[in-house]
RNA sequence: GCGGCCGUAGCUCAGUCGGUAGAGCGCCGGGUUGUGAUCCUGGAUGUCGCGGGUUCAAGUCCCGUCGGUCGCCCCA
């Protein structure tokens, strides 16, 4: 009896196009990395679910695929990110390990969240981390790993934008506009939400932590300027000054970072934006977002400085900044800003370097697969038909089809060691030596 | 977890007032003129997403469910 079966909810079939499409964008992701000092890891694609509870608290249940395997007593969850297992990594070794630890990973990962637009149940995210640098040079070498992905793939500034804040900057200013200590965190989730709120509604939130009142009214004006206050990297250090009252030693590490980019030629694609607070508490320093450039899209990638993570995980107190970007997102940006091939990925398959049609009969059938198979061995992509048909035109077809640059047309000729060799972009056919064949087609 | 819209061939879709399915394209095979074309010819794929209900009769109306899509919550 035959049933048909649907992948499950928020999941995604990569046939060959779809998966020439993807390979395109981790091949752009491996080459940043890899030029940037950076190796590649992995980790199992299940953990134990305490090594996500631990961090996130038990809420994060909810969100994740866990399990059980029937008849055991351990809990595991499928990765919903890589952080974890990365410091999980560090803390095993950390003794042992040269510093300064420059790691990259491309795994799945799996979120039990309804699925829309930018958001699947499973998803590829690239992670870069810096471990055990404590000054500004980690954040820049990490948003200069991302940003040269994406100029790979064809993106610009006009496209993307690099949102920069700093946890300690934005502390500081509220508490010299006179939040109080314990509604830090409140104040944070605010400036996450303040392009979700109305007026009225950002106004009645910031007097409850602490900014209304006649007395708030000059306090609440400058928090809606922290909170909407977005400038170009160039200056920044003086403007994020001026916009929040704090001090330039308070602003100091945050201008410590944008001088860095400006050094590496980053600043372009920079501003700051001090509404960026990422939904993490783990994070202790700088942190940021890169967006689509009009804002219509979630965000492209996060990430920002988490010097407790890996002493969380058991390890010694190591400084880290990291990176993480999804490949839904960034897959959508691609196609709406046109730098995704138009033919669905068709162009990005493999072309073969010749395809073989057999027009002779039996004897250029004998021929035939000791060709390949010798070619083959060289390193040489070919194909031939399965068809039964010798018509060349239909075998010509398929060779366009399959993108072949050469057609090889075994014909009469091979009785003599010759066979036609038909440039298929060029439309020029010459007559080679069987002989000379591989190097013919490797174009030497 | 909540809500809107959608679901007919591989794709795009048609299907009237309810009368148990069609087109185009594509795909696959064969033939002809030996050179990616043209022409001729043959073929396949559907429990109309799935299940139930109403009805003499359901692709069509109703309910549920699964999936897609967009938004809310959340967003590591």
């Amino acid at each position: 009896m035959a049933r048909e079966f649907q992948g499950p909810k928020g999941t995604r079939d990569f046939y060959p196009r779809d998966m020439a499409l993807r390979r395109h964008i981790e091949a752009a992701w491996r080459q940043s990395s890899v030029v940037h000092g950076f190796e590649e890891i992995d980790g199992p694609t299940f953990e134990h679910l305490e090594l996500y509870t631990v961090k996130s608290g038990e809420g994060i249940v909810s969100e994740l695929f866990s399990f059980r395997r029937a008849g055991g007593e351990d809990d595991y969850a499928l990765r919903p990110e890589f952080t974890p297992t990365l410091a999980r990594m560090v803390a095993a070794k950390a003794g042992g390990l040269p510093h300064p630890i420059k790691w990259f990973a491309i795994p799945s990962h799996f979120r039990a969240e309804r699925p829309q637009r930018g958001r699947l149940r499973e998803f590829l995210q690239w992670n870069v981390d810096l471990l055990g640098i404590d000054g500004p040079q980690a954040e820049v070498e990490v948003l200069s790993t991302a940003i040269v992905a994406l100029e790979r793939l064809g993106l610009s500034p006009a496209d993307v934008r690099v949102k920069i804040s700093h946890r300690g900057v934005v502390g500081a200013a509220l508490r010299s506009l006179g939040v109080p200590e314990e509604r830090t965190a409140d104040a944070f989730a605010l400036l996450d939400r303040r392009d979700k709120l109305d007026a009225a509604s950002f106004t009645a939130r910031a007097a409850e932590i602490g900014l209304g009142g006649t007395d708030g009214e000059k306090a609440l004006e400058a928090f809606a300027r922290v909170a909407r206050a977005r400038f170009p990297a160039a200056d920044a250090a003086q403007a994020v000054c001026a916009a929040t009252n704090c001090s330039a030693a308070d602003a100091a590490p945050l201008a410590a970072v944008l001088d860095g980019l400006k050094a590496s030629g980053m600043d372009e694609w920079c501003e700051v934006d001090l509404g960026i607070v990422r939904g993490l508490a783990y994070y202790t320093g700088a942190v940021f977002e890169l967006h689509e450039a009009s804002g219509g899209e979630r965000a492209i990638a996060g990430g920002g400085r988490y010097d407790g993570l890996v002493e969380m995980f058991g390890g010694p107190r190591t400084p880290a900044v990291g990176m993480g970007m999804g490949d839904v997102v960034l897959a959508l940006v691609l196609r709406d800003r046109g730098k995704l091939p138009a033919d669905d990925g068709e162009s990005l398959l493999p072309r073969p370097d010749a395809f073989f049609i057999s027009a002779e009969g039996e004897a250029s059938d004998r021929l035939l697969p000791g060709m390949l198979s010798s070619l083959r061995r060289d390193g040489l992509h070919v194909r031939q038909s399965y068809k039964s048909t010798r018509n060349v035109g239909k075998l010509l077809a398929d060779a366009g089809k399959c993108r072949a640059r050469m057609a090889v047309i075994l014909g009469a000729e091979v009785a003599e060691g010759m066979v036609q060799v038909k440039d298929l972009d060029r439309n020029e056919q010459v007559m080679v030596a069987v002989a000379d064949l591989a190097r013919h087609l490797r174009g030497d």
